[in-house]
DNA sequence: TTTCATTGCGTCGTTATGACACAATGATAA
DNA sequence: TTATCATTGTGTCATAACGACGCAATGAAA
């Protein structure tokens, strides 16, 4: 907090949008800040030798304890009025640091944000030391967001959807095995619409992406769905040209 | 360039890659640096209280005259090895300027990339301080660039690619009038990629977004092709959906 | 006046798409 | 044990879109 100023590129940092996909539902892992009802996006800031990469990546570990993460930067956040300078200088009194006024935390700062697409289920969410608590949040039912983290999630978003034919969404976002319902809801959340299911099936397997098992999913009520797998040799082939056809 | 420190934001610089259509083929601005082969994208600094998006479009306005000008922010580069120092305090020692080891120019610099798209015939190329020339190169005979300048200016291009079906790309690069083959030359450009010139046309013409005048262009040999211009309601409005089928 | 590359418009067979029908499945309730 | 019923797997069908290509019209240059 005191050495910021020596170690970090001064006026930058990053944020990250954590997607993961669990009970047909597209969460953000947020962090529950302190005194307040507001939530943020784990962030970080980016040391003087660091790349941003290695930055996100850190930060991603960090907050999730997964070593090899996906992840994209997508945008980055520029506008003057962006930053809370109230926010850190009551931080820093709180801490019992002077806070100078000249203090690099309550400088402009740009921000460089990445999206990340985790397996639900390898996620241990951590806080960090501001923050009392770090956990899933529904896609669409999101509480109070600090600062313009509001509109980073919205781009995060938006370029997720424009990327759904060329990165391996699925494959980041879903666990090993999966059914063709739980694909279909991935992309219905991601794309904001609903999709016909025997056309979305048909889709899919035309790609050649997809390994259908011998399983297939107990328990739920109804009739139990196959099991499906990526293959992902040819998934990553057909990406490099893109999913024809769109969606 | 002592003042800059003050001045600008730390650590931050933004390069702009412009993007013009003539002689049936897509061009670049760049720089002449002094004293060596080299070319550079133009580019620029923020200023402590600007927006980026303020910034480079101050950057554009000095190279090429045009005040109102299309630009899109694409991606960040932020390899800390990327900066070139030598050629900084190369070029502070020549100005007479004391390069103390801490000078603002001598540290690390992340850049945020932003593509333009001009028309041609509006600009005014005109150099910045740091160099000796400002002229349009053809995109596929471009000389040695500055640093990791080639690296941005293909990333431009991939992001142009990407984004063809949902930006006005064609009508922010040809003029007001243009034909058929005109902008089919633009677009095949733009892919890297041929296209049955018949096909394009049947394709382009059930977008609705273009209107056929009464004139041709006449002047080159063999027959004289129409003139089209863009119904630009129609065309944006076909853009936020995404002009169907891709390429 | 002829030549010829280019342009405008159209054809044709194939494939992709959207909308929908129907039988099979399997947990739950009767 | 049996009936129920939402869900899943597979298929059909008419239409639209697509890629490949043919051919006549044009207009500057030979």
């Amino acid at each position: 907090m005191e050495k910021g100023g020596k170690l970090f590129h001064p006026g930058l940092s990053l944020d990250c949008v954590i997607f993961g996909f669990h009970d047909n539902q597209l969460k953000v892992l947020l962090l529950k800040m302190e005194h307040t009802d507001h939530w943020a996006l784990p962030g970080g800031f980016v040391y003087k030798d660091e790349t941003l990469e290695a930055a996100a990546t850190r930060v991603l570990q960090e907050r999730t304890g997964i070593n090899d993460i996906f992840l994209q930067q997508f945008h980055v956040f520029g506008d003057p009025a962006r930053s809370d300078r109230k926010y850190h200088s009551n931080r820093l009194k709180k801490l019992g640091i002077e806070a100078e006024k000249d203090h690099w935390l309550l400088n402009r700062f740009i921000t460089v944000g990445f999206y990340a697409l985790v397996e639900f289920s390898h996620v241990t969410p951590t806080p960090d030391n501001t923050s009392v608590a770090c956990e899933w949040q529904h896609l669409h039912n999101i509480g109070n967001l600090f600062m313009d983290h509001r509109q980073i999630l919205g781009k995060a978003l938006e370029t997720l959807r424009q990327q759904l034919n060329y990165q391996p969404i699925g494959y980041k976002l879903l666990p090993d095995k999966f059914t063709m319902p739980e694909l279909q809801t991935l992309y219905e959340t991601i794309l904001g619409k609903k999709l016909d299911r025997r056309n979305f099936q048909r889709r899919m397997n035309s790609y050649g992406i997809l390994r259908r098992l011998k399983e297939t999913r107990k328990g739920g009520a109804h009739k139990a769905p196959y099991l499906y797998s990526f293959n992902l040799r040819k998934y990553q082939q057909a990406l490099l040209e893109g999913l024809q056809g769109g969606w």
